[in-house]
DNA sequence: TTTTAGAATTGTAATCATTACACATTTAGA
DNA sequence: TCTAAATGTGTAATGATTACAATTCTAAAA
């Protein structure tokens, strides 16, 4: 069993973990996006995989991903009102994205930023962070 | 002059300083976003001024967020994919989502709260933060 | 005051992401 | 193998937003 059967047989017990059925097409879809760091849209997702998988259909990948968001195991990620993009990494952690490369980025957030005294008697479920700019590559190539 | 007379005033004076033309529409929609603290949609504030403005057009509304939005005096508001909100409160402010009423509550954040060093290198012009879960009232309500 | 050019507004049509839905396929247990 | 339920697929519908051309308004010049 080589790298790659290892890693699809984890996400397979993965998913069942979180009760859903581990389908090819799911367990696909959750490998793509476990494996990159773009935070990538739907139709990016759609476009890498239906390559491997000639018969997949873009209802499957927002299905799926809907599946994946309702069961915690991915992250809805809205930063343009126009584009969302989805994330394997469901642990608290900040996004930016570069207003020039538009390439959008992880940063690591303490958690002691993110309790608000103002807040006390809410429940909160979900914490999201994001910010924009022109990230340090884009800096550099204007000089 | 009365009060509101004062207050549309102060915003035709408050637009011309962000170099944009104070006309009837621009005022009136400014001056709604302004006093309200619900972050309405396009169409909750289409909905309300129509009724006032007959001839007013969706678009317009649309035209006119866009406008505010580029000049940097209203904040695109992007917590669930299928419905952008806006706000008048420019300053850097959390906001949180409660998901039995839906109402989106401002919190105040520390500024020390977001100085991310990850981010040392980076140039950033806009800093989002939004929590969801269930409020204060609604937990009340299920006792 | 009248004229006029540019800006703002309006209404309709087009676009595009997402969802609804009906049908086809696959899966897993009897 | 058979069968029912779950999953996947393709097309049509939906709904928010934008494009665009026509109309109206504004403000300055004559």
């Amino acid at each position: 069993m080589d790298q790659v059967e290892q890693k699809i047989d984890n996400i397979g017990e993965y998913l069942r973990g979180n009760s859903i059925k581990p389908s090819y097409q799911r367990i696909k879809i959750f490998e793509f996006l476990m494996n990159t760091k773009e935070h990538p849209t739907v139709d990016t997702i759609y476009k890498n995989l239906v390559i491997e998988i000639p018969t997949l259909s873009k209802t499957t990948v927002y299905n799926t991903l809907n599946l994946f968001v309702e069961s915690n195991i991915a992250l809805l990620i809205t930063i343009e009102d126009n584009e969302t993009r989805y994330d394997a990494d469901v642990s608290v952690h900040g996004h930016f994205k570069c207003e020039k490369c538009n390439r959008v980025t992880d940063f690591s957030l303490g958690l002691e930023e993110l309790i608000v005294g103002e807040l006390a008697g809410f429940q909160i479920s979900q914490k999201h962070v994001y910010f924009k700019g022109i990230c340090d590559r884009c800096l550099e190539a204007l000089h």
